[in-house]
DNA sequence: AGCGCTTGTGTAATCGTTTACAAGAGGCCA
DNA sequence: TGGCCTCTTGTAAACGATTACACAAGCGCT
């Protein structure tokens, strides 16, 4: 009872030409003539008829999808990236997987791997704590679908890469609380053993040695990019005697997390402390104070990634293999909010 | 100079076995020996072989894919939603191909409907404002793939849903304002023409007006969803002499977007205005005031519009035609927190 | 020995495209 | 007229899996 889709054989039929000729109309309009392209085009009006992209991608070797392996689907930084990287993708035709890679890690690899990453003509990797050798999936080198990071990437693997300049980042906002009289400055960080947590946490000391401060141990709260990291990086700090009079935190979440539990324990961001933020999530703005922070041209940074992986798909795989790997790195801009001020100088219960 | 994939047709030689078997071997491990099996993962582990989907869906008549359609990837309401929806796909072992509707809507609508649509194995939908005839998309019926909204749905199309209850919800938020004294009570609405909008519009009229309350027109604010709706709602209402007591927000970016704009204009949430939210972003406990707010349970949503969908993929067409569309409807439930509080009854600037 | 049943495997058709190759039609020129 | 293009189309072989069908081997039973 079970009709049958109708295929290019059934549209072929109805317009009186062979199939190839249809799939030229289809594919390769120039060389089929006038006439046959018109009867082509309402034969397959009249049959309803819709392209099998199985076919079609078991026939050419492709599979006309990428994939986009993100560390965390339901964090907001993300979003706006994938949007742009989809927009793009599907402007070139190309369908876009998206994968989060928290349960994937703990699956049995053997699944996912199987099933997914041979089955992509293209790889964007937003996590850069992805286990080395589920990337460098065994195959010949030449066949392996190319490739691109974009925000974080993996120090050892040599691909094609987009980010912004997160040491940069971080310096600007230690430059920021510097210029408004800080000289006690905190660190909440990413988790260990991520790119961005080292660069931005480097370029952060760096901007505070340089200023001639010192960056006591127990000013440096870890963290993990999340709101709860905020929340305990709080409490840590509000415990302490000896505290910073202002905190760059590696994330506007972590930021806001801060921020929160600080009004909740009856402080005030920034008579109590100034805090910046880095990403400049669009909430950031209408966070109340509205959050000084590092902007992230997250859309940008999507599109540079899909164009940069169509780019690469393009290549030959000897060009991919020898050829050098672009890196391109944006710049960062801090927005002054009103999440920082001037250290309080009168009643200042941390100083002792 | 290119190598080619290893096949099945590899591995059987390398195993000494037919193609057949290794299928099988793959797909309906316990119809081959104990023998035959080992030889055989033997041989796809000295050959490296990865299942060709395309192949395998062609032959199926599958496509081992389904489709989201979202109405606004960047919106982090859906983020968590997504996650979930593609933890359980990809359990099922389907891919998760997300699109997001805003760019498709404009796009000649040949190109992602002729490419798109049917190559899934199913569709969720959580976009109640889709055109009705791209839904609709002609082909016999019984080969269309089965489709569940979630979230948002349309009225016209009978289909499974899984959505929350709305009005319900908007009426606890009334309701929860009432308790605390107000009497004058506002609504900030979602876009014109969505079903959230209308049916939240409804409950909370309904819990106004069923408490002997008026609701003036001008106090009812059109937004979209968006943070800034909730600052033009802000402006409008803090331009008014007679203005309500408190808002219910029909979404928490527009909450947040509201509270943010009357703290740039120097007023305070709760003590000027009580507000409530809709969703409960993850955000809403951490903003400061923390968000009251309409708790949305998004994992399950997400979790339950997969299994929906799942098992109306595993149902024949005349079963799906001609059976009962199931409808779950999710209770929802206000969780106080700090954007509420009693009217101020002394120097209340709006009681003329 | 002959029969029937179970178990494991192979043969070959099939899914719906794309594309190399061949070939016919027509034009142009010597 | 014959040779050589160009333009358009058809023929048929892939692409890499799944699966209906057939069949061989082994076993137990009469």
């Amino acid at each position: 009872m079970t009709t049958r889709a109708p295929s290019i054989r059934d549209v072929a039929d109805v317009a009186g030409v062979s199939t190839a000729t249809v799939s030229r109309a289809l594919s390769n309009p120039e060389v089929v003539s006038q006439a046959t392209r018109a009867a082509v085009f309402a034969a397959i009006e009249q049959t309803g008829y819709r392209l099998n992209v199985s076919a079609r991608n078991l026939r050419k070797r492709e599979t006309g999808a990428i994939a986009v392996l993100v560390p965390n689907l339901a964090n907001p930084f993300f979003s706006r990236i994938l949007s742009a990287i989809t927009e793009v993708m599907s402007g070139a035709g190309y369908n876009v997987l998206i994968a989060d890679t928290t349960p994937a890690a703990l699956d049995d690899h053997r699944f996912p791997e199987f099933f997914r990453l041979n089955q992509t003509d293209g790889l964007i990797i937003l996590d850069g704590m992805l286990p080395r050798d589920l990337l460098l999936h065994r195959g010949a080198p030449d066949l392996r679908a190319p490739m691109v990071f974009a925000c974080e990437w993996i120090e050892e693997i040599d691909r094609p890469t987009v980010t912004i300049d997160n040491r940069d980042g971080a310096r600007q906002a230690v430059a920021h609380l510097l210029g408004l009289g800080h000289s006690r400055i905190g660190l909440v960080t990413g988790p260990v053993g991520n790119v961005l947590t080292s660069t931005r946490r480097e370029g952060a000391c760096e901007a505070i040695r340089g200023a001639g401060l010192d960056l006591p141990e127990a000013w440096i709260y870890d963290g993990d990019f999340t709101l709860a990291a905020g929340v305990q990086a709080a409490a840590r700090w509000h415990a302490q005697d000896d505290r910073p009079t202002a905190v760059f935190c590696a994330s506007d979440e972590m930021a806001m997390g801060f921020i929160g539990e600080l009004h909740r324990r009856g402080l005030t961001v920034p008579r109590d402390v100034s805090v910046v933020g880095f990403d400049d999530l669009e909430i950031a703005e209408h966070f109340v104070p509205a959050l000084t922070t590092i902007h992230q041209p997250r859309e940008a940074i999507g599109r540079a990634a899909a164009q940069m992986l169509l780019q690469r798909m393009g290549l030959s795989p000897s060009e991919r293999l020898y050829g050098k790997t672009p890196k391109l790195i944006l710049p960062v801009e801090l927005v002054a909010r009103d999440s920082t001020g001037a250290p309080n100088g009168p009643a200042a219960s941390h100083m002792r």
